[in-house]
DNA sequence: TACTACTACGAAAACGTTTTCGTGTTGAAA
DNA sequence: TTTCAACACGAAAACGTTTTCGTAGTAGTA
């Protein structure tokens, strides 16, 4: 085991001094060509490689990104992770990842562990309980110590910084408005409290469907799920006592949960009733009958989240602040549990 | 927008000096009371948070663990990560994830970034490039430089480092037991290439339960795959041609695969056929029948890796080196995709 | 009074860099 | 020979900590 190399070290070793080996190795024209070739050769040949720490604390930049996500066993989140990955990395940043498990608490801790020097900047989603309690000091705290902050997906409208989102509303009209083509009548909506955002702009997009096609809004059709756990339930029990032919969920678990339901009932998918589900997982793609979907592209999210923020980073402090959003736009993902247009 | 607070400022507001405020902060009997309860006042009021990089150059450890895998959209992945995170928050680390993307270069370049300080230590499963080409170097060059290395899932036997790893061989054996036992005749295996050592075991386990029931082995009955993208046709062409009873499949998609296939050509799962698959992610629960599968406890290694790692970190140098291999055991979750036992 | 022993604090080094500034040595021009 | 620039390099500060060691000042003891 031998311990890493150092600039002191090769001072020593070749005896020149540290400024001199700094120099030669960033090739400054300071040092004469002999004495450069040879520490250069010799830094090359012990392959030495500065120290990260060293550069950071010097640099007062990490060159390092965080990103704190609700939960990461969650394809959505994954693909998101994957393209703030991929730009970072092209961009020469690490990626810090942690996760709030939907709590407060743990989001609050994070934020503070991440921000006393271990980022440069937060890409983040905030989690359930947060957007709940709707308290969000602690990124006001971190956006008033100078770091970058791009919100994404679930985010809070009043703060001011980045952010990437997709249009939630357009995202249901589409998928509404997909139903309606295909020649439904009776659509039911299966949804989120309100004060997760995306629960509540998916309702929105879900009624404007239905007012753009002068179709009644019947408060009776739509389901609002406060707990995961008890959701398949309370599915199986609102479906059991509606006559619905199309069903436009806001998630694959509810899509999944309803096909089973109306499967129960004795009823087929999707001749009898159509189902349309939100984000495009794996479980879409492989469920039997796979379904139709609003793709939300989250490799993208995360690619734009990600540029937005190194632009931040890198831009000279001069420069004015202004804040973007970016929305990206969502598609639909056309398969086997809708019927097909008539 | 306030810079951050350093013992440079407090030491200067409060006029005494760094070290006075550093010892106060850290309840050093040294100081007076008087001093040390303003100094620890002021500190809190103004929050002041110890700058983590200049910590990390200071004690030479960065109190974060580095973890690559080849690909995050992964449901088994991702809960490896959330258990190494769990625990390593617990103990006061943080995570940096990076990804290789199932290449070898990628890799390579991933653990050369975290190995100049970002990282104490690394947790690692090896990328599919790098078991074909089986070029370790890079693996060793960290552990030459005393970096504590954990290896799970995917691991190269012969370096010397602690590693976490599922019994494969008992997970494929209790898979095709179960399969013998609720009475398949003809059981096929759907495998991948041998290079990936998770398909050899289990081709293993699957031929050691065959040979322990005392039937015999068809090698005809065993499907390798080498591309992923390719899998649903290789196995459709496969399963066409032969009269199997049970199926084994090395994951879920293989699994699903042949589900489909199974029902294409008119048979029932598990009526007709038991599909059994390995990895419990999230489309075997949901999926139509639900699959019958050995469960991988992704959770449960990324604990374990965290704890195994953060020991070495820990321990005082002094202490002996050895290396352990954890094995996780494999449950069998047991639904529909399988006949009951008759 | 003179010595010792605490008490309470400060100076400085160290971690590994980069960078500014200073300086001794050359060679050439005057 | 003197002067001055150019060259090639070194010293030291800085980033923000922690920690060792040194030292004023005070109080107690003989």
């Amino acid at each position: 085991m031998k311990p890493k190399l150092t600039l002191k070290k090769i001072a020593k070793e070749l005896d020149v001094s540290i400024s001199t080996v700094s120099k030669a190795l960033r090739d400054s024209p300071e040092i004469g060509e002999e004495t450069r070739e040879k520490i250069k050769a010799f830094a090359k040949h012990y392959n030495y490689k500065p120290n990260n720490i060293a550069l950071s604390l010097k640099n007062r930049k990490t060159k390092t990104i965080g990103i704190i996500i609700p939960e990461i066993v969650h394809h959505f989140f994954t693909t998101v992770i994957s393209g703030v990955e991929k730009v970072a990395n092209e961009m020469g940043y690490n990626v810090l990842v942690c996760l709030s498990d939907n709590s407060f608490d743990k989001e609050v801790l994070n934020m503070e562990m991440l921000a006393n020097g271990s980022t440069d900047g937060f890409i983040l989603s905030l989690a359930k309980e947060t957007m709940q309690k709707g308290d969000y000091h602690h990124l006001v705290e971190v956006i008033n110590q100078g770091m970058p902050l791009v919100l994404f997906d679930r985010v809070a409208e009043d703060i001011a910084c980045d952010k990437v989102i997709i249009d939630d509303v357009t995202g249901g009209k589409k998928a509404v408005q997909h139903l309606i083509d295909i020649g439904c009548k009776k659509i039911a909506l299966i949804s989120t409290v309100d004060y997760v955002s995306v629960g509540k702009l998916r309702t929105h997009g879900y009624k404007q469907a239905l007012a753009e096609n002068n179709m009644s809004i019947n408060e009776d059709l739509i389901l609002k799920i406060e707990e995961m756990e008890d959701s398949e339930a309370e599915i199986e029990a609102f479906l059991k006592e509606r006559d619905v032919d199309g069903i436009f969920a806001v998630n694959e678990h509810f899509a999944i949960s309803a096909v089973k339901t109306v499967q129960e009932q004795g009823k087929k998918v999707p001749d009898d009733v159509s189902v349309i589900g939100f984000t495009d997982g794996e479980l879409s793609k492989r469920f039997i009958p796979s379904l139709t979907t609003v793709s939300q592209h989250g490799m993208k999210m995360g690619e734009e989240s990600a540029r937005l923020l190194i632009e931040k980073l890198e831009r000279t402090p001069s420069e004015e602040d202004y804040y973007k959003t970016i929305i990206v736009e969502t598609g639909l993902v056309i398969r086997n549990s809708t019927k097909s247009k008539k």
